[in-house]
DNA sequence: TGCAATTAGTTGCCTAGGCAAATATTAATG
DNA sequence: CATTAATATTTGCCTAGGCAACTAATTGCA
């Protein structure tokens, strides 16, 4: 039976977050970037490019929603594409030179803010956080394959 | 110094939570419900209508948003809005008898879902991962007051 | 009373997610 | 070798989030 008050670990998963998306988007305005425009910078190396298919795979998202991402992040001038010369079918995605330096500039932020975040979470218990996020990422990776 | 697998903890609750609602979309798609939709059914009580103000707070969203998630459940039959004669600036949200039904049909889903979830975290486990998250909604608070 | 804030809700514009259908290119197979 | 299958990317259509601007109704205050 659930009291009033009882609210699913689901639920404070979502809500929390959501509220820290919305905190780290703020903290990213400066530099007109969204989350998901820098989750993909961050996986960029600047010496070697990769594919659109291997960037999907790092950030976890679908190659449509990818494409438009890139889109977003090369009219910006953060980013090139060029065609693989060995797989015409594939692009090959590169940092620009702005791209980095947004990087550089972007990088002392994000660790601040990661800090900002747990605060007040022991290294043990951060541990025993992520230990438990994985167990959950374990149990729906099972239910994705039914 | 980060070794390359690290993940932030950013990261990890991101993906996890993401993946979540991933598979909590595929279970509903029978019922034809997306997990903000339902989020908003679950909180209209059946007897006791709420204003699209207090259904805000309640689920956490924009009133934006939710005037537009309103529009898709009410297209759909599951709520009715109605003009609130002490205040006619704002509307109140009630559950049509078919909205009923569906929550009536999804709850158990719901509770089973859950269960998945949490497959192999046991209630000591779940208690401490519910503190650390609400430990980190404090501080995303604390960030959002500046 | 009468006009200026405030509040509730809506709408427009942008980013981002999902799925499905399309194209182009490469691999595989008869 | 030719045709079919698989792969990489793109595009369209839907839901949803954020912000800002807008309307209508209500308070508040001079």
């Amino acid at each position: 039976m659930s009291s009033c008050e009882e609210e699913s670990i689901g639920r404070l998963l979502y809500i929390t977050t959501q509220s820290m998306t919305v905190q780290a988007e703020k903290a990213l305005q400066p530099y007109d970037l969204t989350v998901e425009q820098l989750q993909i910078l961050k996986n960029i190396s600047p010496d070697m490019p990769l594919s659109q298919r291997q960037l999907c795979e790092v950030v976890q998202k679908r190659a449509a929603n990818v494409t438009r991402i890139l889109d977003r992040l090369e009219r910006k001038g953060c980013i090139e594409r060029t065609k693989n010369p060995d797989d015409r079918r594939s692009t090959l995605v590169s940092l620009t030179t702005e791209g980095e330096q947004l990087m550089a500039d972007v990088s002392v932020l994000l660790e601040s803010f990661i800090e900002q975040l747990t605060e007040g979470i022991s290294p043990e218990e951060q541990e025993s956080l992520t230990r438990l996020l994985k167990i959950m990422q374990e149990n729906l990776n099972r239910l994705a394959t039914k």
